[in-house]
DNA sequence: AGCCAAAATGTAAGCGCTTACATTTTATAT
DNA sequence: ATATAAAATGTAAGCGCTTACATTTTGGCT
């Protein structure tokens, strides 16, 4: 019994496949599949129902092999058990799917030297184009990229000066805003507790923005009491503890994030401190956590949903060929309860 | 000026170029990448050598159309939104590095149209392999994985009967245990909040973990009172209220997971209920989120991240041929503050 | 009907890699 | 030294697709 036409066992139809049975070329197959306007309505339909009925699907190693191209964008997160983040990249993973491309996700561990091997790696495996957390990165980084034509669009801050594309907010500006909120209230002595400044612009720049509130109301921003940890509920608990043991004691801490707030808030209560009366609490971010917390946090909000939708359509973009604008976010307070006037001194 | 010899441009070497540049052929340069064991010590530095020279990395699309595989395999989860898949999801992702394999990660929207269409473009993407979220789907998806040979882990959930490699725990037991605690504690009007459980496996599993103790303590199980609603904190919050208005009313909440039950919390303390006084919470997940609650949540412990590392282990091995076993890892329960003695009738 | 540009389709050459098979080199035993 | 098996390397044929270029078909004119 010989079985000399194509052995239709379990194997995957190809475009040949079609092709033969459709009784066309590969490249018109390849046309009604990839420019649909460059066939006739006929053809079109025989085709398609060829693929209907053989249930094809393209190969995209490949597709990518033979056009130069993977539909595949690479992101690069500090992790991935963060909402913040997922938020954010959740919305771009539905504008790109929107266009056909695919999301490869890699995490960083807030680690720099990671996030080189990643964006190595991503290249490598192929991603089109990337997304990146932050402007600080070795320049080494943007060369390689830019020689190897790479699109990447940083997120999660703006950074107009550059030339490198963005869509994300002012940090700084954000932070700024917050602290000035802070200040009106009274407070003279101010506790911050921050991711590690050294590895984490965004974190560097909300603590910028506390000194320069700081400064512009007449205070010496050296100062601010800072305390670096990762970010952790945790870790929020232990270093509002060590801010409450400083003299003079703080009467309102920042904090980088709303988890990090959380943290100090669990500790106030477990200090028997009243929020605000005694001490008032802010966070960044705006994530739903912050609704659960004993007090409703004052954070800043940070349109992540959108952050990520444009990214995603500043990076098709580039793709096209277009040199799409940066984007700067707009940032608002969310003004809720645990921010309140700084308590009289007599009253500590 | 002529230019025929490769132009050096911009443009990423090959494996070709290598070739060249080494003075062996392309195979050797290959096996070199690939097996090294199966060339002389010799050989392996000056092709090394070449390849640091040059700066090449092998081409992914080319390799995957060569070699058959792409050595990046899938993963489906619901919500990238919920820490607590992005957890377990992280520790897969980092296994899976280990062996030099690369995540696709896709979310499915808790809906299960949308989770088959994901397969079908992951696979149709080249993933190698598949991580999917809870057992019930339609068969013949199951039949294409097998058609097209390619092995899925199912997580989340333990299903030692069927034949599909699973790694994750049982759901089913899992809340049987703490309703059994809730039981012993000797509520007998008990409520629960669960995701809706026509589309989730695992909260139909919670959901009949509770009836199943109730049967066996004696109670009727119909007489449990459900409230279905998806999970975020606003909604546990509100089903709360909900079944606070029955009558009788319960005195014990069982909750789906952490987050309705942190909800369920916020509503409780708004409504002036006593934790556990007044009422009992319950949860399922044992996330961070679970400490920060006004009330230390009593809840179900997950190995989140041992599950995530095995099930890549048991996808690597499903990969190189062999047949690994389902893994059922145990969950414990965490008691701590929310779940207390049901209160005097007359208390009530 | 006959001409011609435009539209549709076909032909075939790769894209960069892996791998079966062929060939050469090396090591081992006589 | 020589024969022989084993190890190392080379040769070259694809993997399934896209796309420049060549060829054929179509349809609007005169």
């Amino acid at each position: 019994m010989e079985d000399n036409a194509k052995p239709s066992g379990t194997d995957v139809p190809t475009l040949a496949d079609v092709a033969v049975a459709a009784g066309v070329s590969t490249a018109t197959v390849s046309r009604c599949l990839n420019s649909p306007d460059r066939v006739t309505q006929k053809t079109l339909k025989i085709v398609m129902d060829a693929v209907d009925r053989l249930g094809y699907s393209p190969n995209y190693s490949a597709r990518a092999l033979a056009a130069g191209r993977t539909n595949t964008i690479g992101a690069i997160i500090p992790t991935m058990e963060n909402a913040i983040f997922a938020r954010g990249i959740q919305a771009f993973q539905e504008e790109l799917q929107q266009n056909g491309c695919t999301l490869l996700v890699a995490s960083s561990s807030y680690r720099q030297d990671l996030e080189e091997e990643q964006i190595k790696t991503l290249t490598v495996r192929g991603a089109d184009a990337l997304l990146l957390i932050g402007y600080q990165r070795d320049p080494k980084v943007y060369e390689f990229l830019a020689k190897r034509k790479i699109p990447a669009v940083l997120t999660w801050v703006s950074d107009p000066d550059s030339d490198h594309l963005s869509v994300g907010f002012n940090n700084r500006q954000a932070m700024k805003s917050l602290a000035e909120l802070v200040l009106e209230n009274g407070h003279k002595v101010i506790g911050c507790i921050t991711a590690e400044t050294s590895a984490n612009d965004r974190a560097r720049d909300r603590v910028s923005g506390i000194r320069d509130a700081m400064k512009e109301a007449g205070l010496d921003p050296s100062e601010l009491l800072v305390e670096e940890t990762q970010y952790s509920i945790e870790n929020g608990d232990v270093a509002f503890r060590k801010l409450m043991a400083a003299r003079p004691r703080p009467t309102a801490v920042m904090c980088g994030n709303d988890v990090l707030a959380v943290g100090a808030l669990r500790a106030a209560s477990a200090l028997k401190l009243e929020i605000p009366g005694d001490v008032s609490i802010t966070g960044f971010d705006d994530i739903e956590l912050a609704s659960v917390a004993p007090v409703p946090l004052t954070t800043v909000h940070v349109p992540h949903r959108r952050m990520g939708q444009f990214a995603a359509q500043a990076l098709m973009a580039a793709l096209n060929g277009n040199a799409p604008d940066n984007i700067e976010l707009p940032t608002s307070i969310c003004f809720r309860e645990t921010l309140g006037k700084a308590p009289a001194p007599n009253k500590r």
